[in-house]
DNA sequence: GTCTATAGCGGGATAGAC
DNA sequence: GTCTATCCCGCTATAGAC
């Protein structure tokens, strides 16, 4: 244990964690070094330029996000059950008091390098193919019932949750359960 | 001309575009004095540390927001022209490709300086508590129909011009019109 | 792979002349 | 009010020893 792979994944998860709490102009490599007791050049090791190390927090995170969606198959739920999974993974940064990767990256998008101002783009595209089809299917199947186009649907519900999670942070925690609950009352037929 | 309340008036609006665009620890003094022809230190002058005048941004933004409330009761506009004026209102924004002020200081919060932290929950509490009175008269009156609490509702449309229009900035500026679409759908009787 | 040491830059902020 | 000059700090990044 603690060989090259631990180190270098603690190193992300932490990058990832900070990003998603402070933005990326406000954590540092000293940030990093500090809370896992290494110094700066040991991070400059794994990801020589913090460039690196904003998109390999990207790059996973759509890795993972399609695995998750991989998963939700194999698990056979139903349209309706599909979209309470994907506010829970929302959910989880809420508790944190984190705002998501896409909302992170977009607020910040006109001050990050082009490598990962274009992986940005890649992720929220991903997110959104997802829902949309979610949508579509789902209405066709008389599990969602909704006015207008899937795919505009889908933007409402993924930017709701992505700015109530924003807003918990103002209003006491009670946003991002407000976005919810009218999210899915909004959807149900 | 070019009295004390230009320059000041200047550095504000300069301040807040800035805001806007690359959040608040995406732009410097240098930024502002190399725009306006001036150096650093005036600015100091005028704002002596960077939390008054990200203090002074919030400040001016909520008595604006009011007047504009004030200017719309004096134009009698029923509550669904009401809720378009909102809307416009963000897609100034998005016409710049910039967030809103309420997405940009919610997402660096963590960061900034406890005194701009208050002044951010004050400045989201303004704007939901004028939306969720728009709803809740505007359904007692049958110019809107939507399901749940008219708090949920606002919240629910406040995060999601907040969010879409973050999502802009990497969706070919497709997001925002798809929100306000959708909002206007769902809320319309 | 991790360290020490350091380069080089840019940030916020202040003192004091004009 | 605006300037020059300067301070001190923190940041990203690199060189080279271990």
């Amino acid at each position: 244990m603690t060989d090259i792979r631990d180190t270098k994944k603690q190193i992300l998860d932490l990058a990832e964690s900070l990003l998603l709490d402070r933005g990326y102009n406000g954590f540092s490599y000293k940030d990093i070094a500090a809370a896992l007791g290494i110094k700066t050049a040991s991070i400059h090791y794994h990801y020589p330029r913090k460039t690196d190390l904003g998109v390999s927090i990207i790059e996973r995170a759509i890795r993972r996000f399609e695995k998750w969606g991989l998963s939700l198959e194999h698990r056979n739920l139903d349209s309706s059950r599909k979209l309470d999974e994907f506010c829970s993974l929302f959910k989880s940064f809420a508790s944190r008091q984190q705002v998501c990767l896409g909302g992170s990256l977009q607020t910040d998008f006109k001050t990050l390098p082009e490598e990962m101002q274009q992986k940005s783009c890649e992720f929220a595209s991903v997110l959104l193919q997802w829902l949309e089809v979610l949508l579509r299917d789902g209405r066709n199947t008389g599990a969602f019932r909704f006015p207008g186009e899937a795919r505009d649907e889908a933007v409402l519900i993924i930017s709701s949750l992505q700015g109530s999670i924003q807003m918990d942070r103002v209003t006491s925690r009670s946003s991002f359960r407000s976005a919810v609950r009218q999210i899915t009352l909004s959807v149900s037929p």
